[in-house]
RNA sequence: CGGGGCGUAGCGCAGCCUGGUAGCGCACCUGUCUUGGGCACAGGGGGUCGGAGGUUCGAAUCCUCUCGCCCCGACCA
């Protein structure tokens, strides 16, 4: 491609609402434009790393034995009342009317419409299993669009749903798209973790994330540092720890805090850390009941985890006034001795203490509190999440440290919960009539793109890995006026091409320093420059994006010899992705 | 949806408080010049100041209402 032919509008300034690096790159590099809150162009060169991502997506599906197809964007609200979700979806979904006024959405995820596809089409057990997927635009009306093609409205996915016929089987296409995914994004050149996930609404039983190590990453995972446990924060467990509380404490004690609710002002008032706190939070149920969370002071609640014990799917902080109607007690000094409503405690409050805890009274706290003698707990769960430090939960020595990831893949085993309610079932090999059993797949196709580019970058642009770079080499032609030099120009770009690389030639008449600036944004991995000063020796300027590295090659040699290098990085990342 | 902020040329912004000719930088067009890190000079095009009402002789500026967008909190690829 010659720049001077192309679309490729590079700004010089970052636009004032980007805020993270590759939003604000993405911009700068002319890859995209919004067209409204989360909703964007994709400009050439954006589609071409849009692109690439894809097609390492189909090889890496197709080679672990998925089919693709394609389903509508617009899907008729029939499909998603006979999965109930009309009703629970809420409004991240786009609900539409045709001119008839029959409702419609726009899909956000294509459950339904593979099940009826599968319901309609398969029939014996011995066309299963089968994993369809489709790469498509999606559309969800997020609360909160931001960050470019990391969170926005429409977006590019690829989603992958499996059926089979029994737990076995859902195991075995589990396993395969896993480990079709560390290929994938091992090929990207990514640095990424698989953690174990909570599995949220969508239902289902295992479920991991892939999550893209990157500090503006929106999730918080945990590994451990000794062994491969590894979880996003939601989900990762506490491990127990062994009872060290509370044979011989002094009888429980009221002490004067005056005006210290916080759980710093209390600790540094009665000078104890805050880990011989405990701390109460009022919540409230979707079925309205209130009930007390009780933690170590310096922990904190995972409301998730929480959520799960209490088998409730909303839980919200109580606001004030609820929380002195409920307890009758004033906020700020709330405790757990003589409370009315049921509590619940951390494993925490469990192995420690005796603890400080609120008196329930204005401008007082109590010393010596002791489960199980002054207080009444309902019941010990692990509720709090886990912190850097902590033990592994999984291994003897291990501990526990916390990284920023962007989820930019999720597997899950879904179960049937969309083919029980939507009838999808075939029969076995005795003739009886089987619910299939499903698991789905999903990649952010933008989203990888924009994580890569979070983890590949540099103060003047972006550094692309070869898998996913938009053209693998720029030649740079400094005075194109130049006979010479735009002859050497032409003659590289033809032969480079003819080598099935892909080129992009900057012909502009600009000045140098525009060119090596709009070089440096762009990003392209192996960069060539042409001038007159080296082509009198019959020489043009190779240079590496990542590490500046110059060397000067013979113009008869160079287009082999960068061929070779494209080829070389590409292959690195599949070697990659084969031991990753 | 709550809290905060911003809408003035393609992009980044000033002007608004204290009403009176709509401005700056970059980008764009023409010409001369220049060409190894965003060159110089000269000339030029482009804005119903988000929209609608109102106040006023006069509104980008003051008031009301709207729409859009961004940032901080609960969902998700």
């Amino acid at each position: 491609m010659r720049y001077s032919q192309y679309l490729l509008p590079t700004l010089r300034e970052t636009p004032g609402d980007a805020e993270i690096i590759s939003h604000q790159l993405m911009l700068r590099a002319g890859m995209i434009r919004k067209v409204a809150a989360g909703i964007y162009d994709y400009l050439p060169l954006g589609l071409r790393a849009i692109r690439k991502m894809e097609a390492i997506i189909r090889e890496e599906m197709n080679r672990a034995g998925a089919i693709e197809v394609l389903m509508p964007m617009v899907v008729p609200a029939d499909l998603w009342d006979e999965s109930g979700r009309w009703q629970q979806y809420g409004k991240e979904l786009l609900r539409i009317k045709d001119r008839k006024e029959t409702d419609f959405c726009l899909g956000p995820t294509h459950e339904e419409v593979i099940t009826e596809m599968v319901r309609g089409t398969v029939r014996s057990y011995r066309q299963l299993p089968l994993n369809l997927y489709q790469i498509q635009s999606k559309f969800r009306d997020e609360i909160r669009p931001r960050f470019g093609l990391m969170r926005g409205r429409e977006f590019i996915m690829k989603d992958a749903y499996s059926f089979d016929l029994d737990q076995a089987g859902v195991d075995l296409a589990y396993e395969k798209m896993y480990q079709a995914y560390r290929r994938i994004f091992a090929r990207c050149g990514l640095n990424f973790r698989a953690v174990e996930a909570d599995t949220g609404n969508i239902g289902g039983s295992s479920s991991h994330e892939f999550m893209v190590l990157a500090e503006s990453g929106e999730d918080a995972i945990a590994s451990c540092h000794a062994c491969e446990y590894a979880a996003n924060v939601e989900k990762a467990e506490c491990r127990p720890q062994p009872q060290v509380c509370c044979d011989e404490a002094p009888p429980l004690e009221q002490v004067a805090t005056p005006g210290r609710k916080a759980i710093s002002e209390v600790s540094e008032f009665l000078g104890v850390p805050a880990s011989a706190t405990a701390k109460a939070l009022v919540l409230i149920t979707d079925s309205g009941a209130p009930v007390m969370a009780l933690l170590r002071g310096d922990h904190e609640l995972n409301p998730i985890k929480l959520k799960n014990v209490l088998g409730c799917s909303v839980l919200e902080l109580a606001t004030d006034e609820q929380i002195e109607k409920l307890t009758g007690a004033p906020v700020g000094y709330l405790g757990p001795v003589g409370m009315k409503i049921r509590v619940v405690a951390d494993l925490a409050i469990q192995s420690g203490g005796p603890w400080i805890t609120g008196a329930n009274v204005s401008d007082a706290h109590f010393r010596n509190t002791v489960h199980g003698r002054d207080f009444a707990v309902e019941r010990f769960a692990d509720i709090r999440n886990v912190g850097a430090g902590d033990p592994c939960p999984r291994c003897a020595d291990g501990i526990m440290e916390m990284w920023r990831g962007i989820e930019v893949g999720h597997v899950f085993k879904l179960g049937t919960k969309y083919s029980a309610s939507m009838r999808a079932t075939v029969l076995d090999d005795q003739g009886q009539e089987r619910t299939l059993v499903m698991g789905c797949y999903g990649i952010g196709v933008g989203r990888t793109v924009a994580a890569a580019i979070e983890q590949n970058h540099d103060d003047k642009g972006v550094i692309w890995p070869m898998p996913l770079a938009p053209f693998q080499v720029l030649i740079t032609l400094l005075n194109p006026k130049d006979e010479a030099v735009r002859a050497a120009g032409e003659r590289l770009y033809a032969e480079l091409q003819e080598k099935g690389i892909e080129v992009l030639l900057d012909d502009r008449d600009e000045r140098a320093g525009s060119k090596f600036a709009d070089a440096d944004l762009l990003g392209m991995p192996l960069r060539v420059t042409i001038g007159s000063k080296a082509l009198q020796e019959a020489a043009v300027e190779l240079q590496e994006r990542r590490s500046g590295a110059r060397s000067l090659l013979p113009l008869a040699e160079a287009a082999g010899s960068i061929a070779t290098q494209v080829r070389a990085a590409l292959a690195a990342g599949a070697q990659e992705a084969v031991h990753g």
